[in-house]
DNA sequence: GTGAAAGCGCTAACAT
DNA sequence: ATGTTAGCGCTTTCAC
């Protein structure tokens, strides 16, 4: 139940690298015989430097094996090169490829990026997530949930921050901040319709968690789709993140045979939801047809091969860090934003109403 | 195929906020009627501070909403509050919960915690992987594979550095810097042993990838445990991490009916072995038995549910954070680092020998 | 094209 | 118990 001797601590514990240590940009300045300004505009790429002595720079630099110091250049006013990414989450596959994608772009931009994982009740307070906050003090939240979405209404205006997003409500601009988010909705009705199509008398749906009160979009998409069909519109289910929670939350469903189609809010679900209708006995795709959302890796292999509606959220990552990217430095002319639409995948675990 | 129009940039883009826009610790002095030093040995809970003094001070930064500097601590030499963590992934399993183990521990200690993923060719050098470290300097590597071992190695002796890496080879103390690991060997053997004592006369292995060109202690459990039993031992199939690199490698042994009994190197492997099983034909547990690593969320709820050695990376990030803490400051005299035995954890695709 | 001066916000000595 | 004086390593001005 508890650790195990499997640690080594055999290093000779030098101090904790202080002052003297590092090679600063002086000593560069000495060894290359100019003067500590030359070799700070070397390293920024600023103009004005004679080639030769900018090259003579660059070879004392790797000589040395100079890192300029990011305390301070963050400290000099500097241009910000950091980003913190504040999330509720990083086992749930949205917020796990979101933070991938920040984190390629960000590497890609030469970017530190640091991580603070948002406690539901914490964050309240401008000061709570603020001092989340590394160096650069410019941040992307994934407000998935509720607690995302309070850290971004915590954090100050004049800090530059995009939030990764739920699809707001049509024509609900949500607070004047820089956003993405991934059109779920019409993806939602469509994975509804799909089921429809395919005879079923109705779609049940488990959700996700919500970051506000109203349903999402999603939830209202796969309403949308039954509305217009004229079939009816079972309460939703509502559920977590994890198979587990799926599981839990389809067990009751399941035992119904009158419910032949379920969409589940996110691929995990969907797993929960196909373990509890084989526990039931239901045939899948057979007896119940089941829909995930994301379609993860493990999608494509599950017994019976889950079908899925794709959403990009590492292209959605990447977009917001793109966003933010053209929010510290406008001239920087990042292209533009862009993420794959959702897009359904059809496979084994959806097909024809039962009879 | 491309992106969509779900972009909000309604901001008045304040300029990134720069020099007399936030509180400075000299702000709150002068507020409070003290001294900015003063203020500092508030902040770090220093002693030699009069109760009321400190009260007074505390609630002015409260009123005036001030939040120190990281990067000028950082700067002025103040202890090291923040933690780069290295990897060559952050969807595997492993990395990821590991990475969740070190962000909580270091949420815990205050500490800022920064991630950088590894491409397979960077960070040969030193100055390749120092470029990734943000403002402390200090860094965790999940070093599970060469990528990361590459980067421990490249890190300068004088930097605190710790790895989170492969159980090393008995004997085999690696390089002098602190390191934890989890000791999957023995488990290895217990779970070959398992499907041994079930009837099967040989089990199978499909490899995760190694961080060094010899077998990784994982791999030679499962050899032990062979040998010992007399049992034959049969070429192991390299794979990655994911299902389908899982699920490509289990396609060609499922179709030999003489294989009963696979070990995959994680779940993820497992559940393509599972899908690979299925299509072939065969049943699992009454034809083949599957058993993987790690024990996932994912992994109790699949079709059949998967027998796992439940490997405790999550406690492994935390004790890796704990070692580093404690090199960083001794005197912080944090709980020694402890973390879960791996655990057998029987569930339905592990059963008797066909026949 | 290059150098010198000033200061970013803080902590670590030293005073007092 | 509190204040004063120096920097930390860098990027800005602004001179040359």
């Amino acid at each position: 139940m508890t650790g195990s001797g499997n640690i080594n601590t055999d290093t000779p514990t030098t101090p904790p690298e202080r002052g003297q240590g590092a090679t600063s940009i002086w000593e560069v300045a000495r060894a290359a015989g100019v003067s500590h300004q030359t070799v700070s505009r070397v390293i920024n790429g600023k103009p004005h430097v004679r080639p030769e002595t900018r090259a003579l720079v660059l070879a004392t630099i790797e000589e040395l094996g100079f890192t300029p110091n990011r305390a301070a250049q963050a400290l000099a006013g500097g241009p910000v090169r950091a980003v913190t990414v504040l999330t509720a989450d990083t086992a749930a596959y949205g917020y796990a490829a979101a933070l991938r994608g920040i984190e390629e772009a960000a590497r890609a931009a030469r970017f530190t990026v640091g991580i603070s994982v948002l406690e539901p009740d914490a964050a309240r307070q401008p000061q709570d997530v603020i001092e989340r906050l590394s160096a650069g003090r410019a941040a992307i939240v994934i407000a998935f949930e509720a607690a995302g979405v309070r850290a971004l209404d915590a954090l100050p205006e004049n800090l530059p921050v995009v939030g990764v997003v739920e699809r707001p409500a049509s024509g609900h601009v949500p607070d004047g901040r820089p956003q993405v988010w991934i059109d779920d909705r019409e993806a939602a009705s469509r994975a509804t319709r799909h089921l429809l199509g395919l005879g079923h008398r109705t779609v049940h749906y488990l959700s996700i968690p919500s970051s506000t009160q109203r349903p999402s979009q999603r939830m209202q998409g796969w309403q949308d789709a039954l509305r217009a069909a004229g079939a009816p519109v079972p309460p939703q289910h509502p559920a977590g993140w994890t198979p587990r929670s799926g599981y839990r939350a389809a067990r009751g469903l399941v035992a119904d045979r009158e419910v032949t189609a379920i969409l589940a809010g996110n691929d995990d679900l969907a797993i929960g939801v196909l373990r509890a209708a084989r526990e039931a006995g239901r045939d899948v795709p057979g007896d119940l047809s089941v829909i995930g959302f994301d379609d993860a890796p493990q999608s494509a292999y599950l017994n019976p091969a889950l079908t899925s509606v794709r959403l990009d959220f590492e292209g959605l990552g990447r977009a917001g860090f793109g966003l933010l990217h053209n929010l510290l430095d406008p001239n920087a002319a990042a292209a533009p934003p862009v993420w794959d639409e959702p897009e359904l995948i059809l496979r084994e675990s959806s097909g024809p109403a039962p009879r």
